[in-house]
DNA sequence: GCGATCAGGT
DNA sequence: CACACCTGATCGC
């Protein structure tokens, strides 16, 4: 594993990393090697489970049963073997070679036979192509086309997640309460006219005119969601807007008109801008200094006013307006339920659990306090939602039970001391810089020694985390894992004096290891790295992945001016290039910063020998992720080397490949002109089928998620998701 | 001038 | 979608 360097306080080597990645033999079992899980597969739809993906060729099996260190990817018995074009078993040659073929299964490459025989010429180090890999990645192709199948099952359990069929109860119009058949007559719902005979353009003409007719009467509709909804549209609702206008005008006369919008989403009237604070002013999305301190600032001088005069003029211009807004909010409270609109906390769909504790179901874990949390991650407080309390640390940002914090650096508090950081991610570390003088900073040693470089926190202020020892912080237990996302990323087990221990995943992608490692007291939250916690994001294992790279540049490599760039983060993906590097017996380029980079994740001295920084030493190079996001900058990397390379495969490695498209395909191939990309599902989180059997495994009493997306992603949506 | 922070982009 | 990061603008010391 990548941590596995920090077992040894002397020796940061990735271990065992000796061994070659030979994709070219039938691979083995390794020592370590477990029998492939035979419990059922989870799966929302009992009925379909006989479409399992063929646990003998998983990569769990094929490949050392999962595991991470580079060098155990594959077995260490087989060093890249000089093989042996003549063993080749021409009906499987066709199958590998389809491999890359059918990467471009949107058209350009390769048509079958004639691509073969370049599949031949470019394997350079020749290869069984009866290889287990090759059967793997078909095969897992196959189970993943079937999969598909599933697809809108597993849609259906989102759609009928709690917070889904609440949504549907809640935009269903009072008019249509009964049943809303298609059949049922259908209403204006300005002037109650019977507008079942009309066609739907019809009907929409039809309100139309009423509501252009009707307007001054608005406050009259029968249906609260209705005027919600036209808050959420004042283009359609003019009159709203007028409603709205004093509190805009009066924005836009401070020069603040690009923040209208806030305003007018927020609802903010007149009485409610009077009331708010400079902490509100953030939390609805005024981030900026500048603006906000010249609202806080314009604000007190109004409310000032306001004292010194309490029926001014301008107040009594705006008495209709306050007086509207508040027959609004007592018509909205007589007739729910109500439209949920855009800004509304998801809080609301849960009454009470919000402020409830712990929420505790038998068996099944809950999403704790799921619903105020995703609330305060994106927009740290909202509107009434705090009495003036400064920044809210979110959920996953705590560890319940103890004083600590975890990844929570933009939320420094002084009464905290204890910080810990799962990664090297700047989504995790985002708020830490060398000033920080908040205690103590509790990491591995990969991360230590990146944070000490990059980010230059001196040594005292970090303690170093070593995998799998339990150490007592404070009084309470503290142990960390392997986190299997970047080199030095963990995940950590807390266990407080009061029996309840917590399990913090940071950002990690499931392996059956960690299982093993995580036996001991049973973990009663969960904070999960919800990512991509769907079920339309599946991808395959990173060794199959991997594998498809490596067979996709052999296929490639017949033109000798190919530039072949892979993509990176500041760390990850290393695995994936290093892979290459070691199948292909090819230096790969890196820049002198990503060399000094890679020199502090404890990569063997072999493995260091695969980089160089000499650029015409290797036509791999590694390159940041984001180059390769558009054609225009490949095209300018291609001119840069137009007398060198006449082609340029770039690899794309990300997990978002597999989003609604080409879903859980190995990879994709697209062309322009002389430049190819490939997007691969090459993800460091765990997809969603592991989130599944990791929860499923770790059978938590509560689970905290990670997320950044709300909506229909709700903490509770995903927690019911995941149980299904 | 520099570091920190934010907005907007891939 | 928004991974994890970049660039450029702005702010504060």
């Amino acid at each position: 594993m990548w941590n596995t360097a920090g077992d040894d306080d002397d020796d940061f080597q990735i271990p065992p990393s000796s061994s070659q990645l030979s994709i070219r033999k039938p691979l083995h079992p390794t020592i370590s090697h477990r029998p492939p899980r035979k419990k059922p597969r989870l799966s929302p739809n009992p009925g379909k489970e006989n479409i399992p993906p063929a646990p003998e060729f998983t990569s769990d099996t094929c490949f050392s049963s999962g595991s991470h260190a580079l060098g155990s990817i594959l077995p260490s018995s087989s060093s890249t073997p000089d093989c042996i074009p003549s063993s080749v078993d021409c009906s499987s040659a066709g199958d590998s070679c389809s491999l890359a073929a059918e990467v471009g299964n949107d058209g350009v490459l390769v048509g079958g036979e004639e691509k073969k025989g370049e599949c031949f010429k470019a394997n350079r180090e020749g290869y069984s192509r009866n290889s287990m890999e090759a059967r793997l990645l078909s095969k897992s192709r196959v189970s993943l086309r079937l999969e598909d199948e599933e697809e809108d099952e597993c849609c259906f359990v989102e759609s009928d997640s709690e917070l889904d069929v609440l949504i549907k109860l809640c935009s269903e119009p009072e008019g249509s309460n009964s049943g809303g058949g298609k059949d049922d007559s259908i209403q204006c719902p300005l002037c109650e006219t019977d507008i079942s005979g009309l066609s739907e353009e019809e009907r929409h003409v039809h309100t139309n005119n009423c509501l252009d007719t009707q307007a001054p009467e608005q406050g009259s509709l029968k249906s609260s969601c209705f005027i919600e909804e036209s808050v959420d549209d004042p283009v359609q609702h003019p009159e709203l807007v007028s409603d709205l206008s004093p509190v805009l005008k009066w924005v836009r006369s401070l020069g603040l008109a690009k923040y209208e919008d806030v305003f007018l989403r927020e609802e903010i009237d007149w009485d409610t801008l009077q009331s708010l604070t400079e902490e509100d002013l953030l939390s609805i999305g005024i981030t900026s200094l500048g603006p906000r301190k010249k609202i806080a600032n314009a604000l007190s001088a109004l409310r000032e006013e306001a004292c010194a005069s309490s029926a001014e003029p301008q107040a009594q211009s705006l008495s209709n307006v306050t007086e509207r807004q508040r027959e609004r909010s007592t018509t909205r409270k007589a007739s729910e339920p109500r439209k949920p609109t855009a800004n509304k906390l998801i809080t609301e769909f849960f009454p009470g659990q919000a402020t409830d504790g712990i929420r505790k179901l038998p068996k099944e874990p809950v999403a704790e306090k799921s619903a105020a949390d995703s609330g305060c991650r994106r927009a740290a407080v909202r509107r009434n939602g705090n009495n003036g309390k400064s920044k809210v640390v979110p959920q996953w940002n705590c560890v319940p039970g103890t004083p600590f914090r975890v990844d929570a650096f933009k939320y420094l508090t002084r009464d905290c001391c204890h910080w810990f950081l799962t990664h090297f991610h700047l989504d995790h570390y985002q708020g830490l810089t060398k000033s920080f003088s908040h205690g103590k900073i509790y990491c591995s040693l990969i991360t230590a020694k990146l944070v000490n470089m990059k980010i230059g926190i001196p040594w005292e202020r970090l303690q170093v985390l070593h995998l799998n020892q339990k150490v007592n912080i404070a009084g309470v237990d503290v142990t960390c894992f392997d986190a299997n996302h970047c080199p030095g990323s963990i995940m950590i087990r807390f266990e407080p004096a009061n029996g309840k221990a917590v399990l913090h995943t940071g950002d990690f992608r499931y392996s059956e290891e960690m299982l093993n490692l995580l036996t001991g007291s049973p973990i009663s939250s969960l904070v999960l790295d919800t990512t991509y916690c769907n079920p339309q994001y599946d991808f395959p294992k990173q060794e199959a992945v991997i594998q498809f790279v490596v067979e996709a540049i052999q296929a490639e490599a017949f033109n000798p001016k190919t530039l072949f760039l892979i993509g990176s983060y500041t760390i990850g993906k290393e695995r994936l290039f290093l892979e290459v590097a070691r199948v292909l017996r090819e230096k790969i380029y890196i820049n002198p910063a990503k060399l000094k980079l890679l020199e502090c994740l404890g990569f063997s001295k072999e493995d260091m020998r695969w980089f160089t920084v000499k650029e015409e030493e290797s036509h791999i190079h590694v390159v940041p992720l984001w180059t390769l996001a558009s054609f225009k900058r490949l095209k300018h990397i291609a001119n840069r080397y137009t007398n060198r390379y006449s082609l340029i495969v770039a690899f794309s490695p990300t997990g978002w490949t597999s989003g609604k498209s080409k879903k859980k395909s190995p990879g994709r191939r697209l062309q322009q002109g002389t430049i190819i990309r490939y997007e691969v599902p090459y993800s460091e989180h765990s997809s969603f089928t592991e989130l599944k059997e990791f929860v499923q495994q770790v059978s938590p009493e509560v689970i905290i998620p990670s997320v950044n997306n709300d909506g229909p992603d709700s903490a509770a949506a995903m927690v019911s998701m995941l149980l299904t």
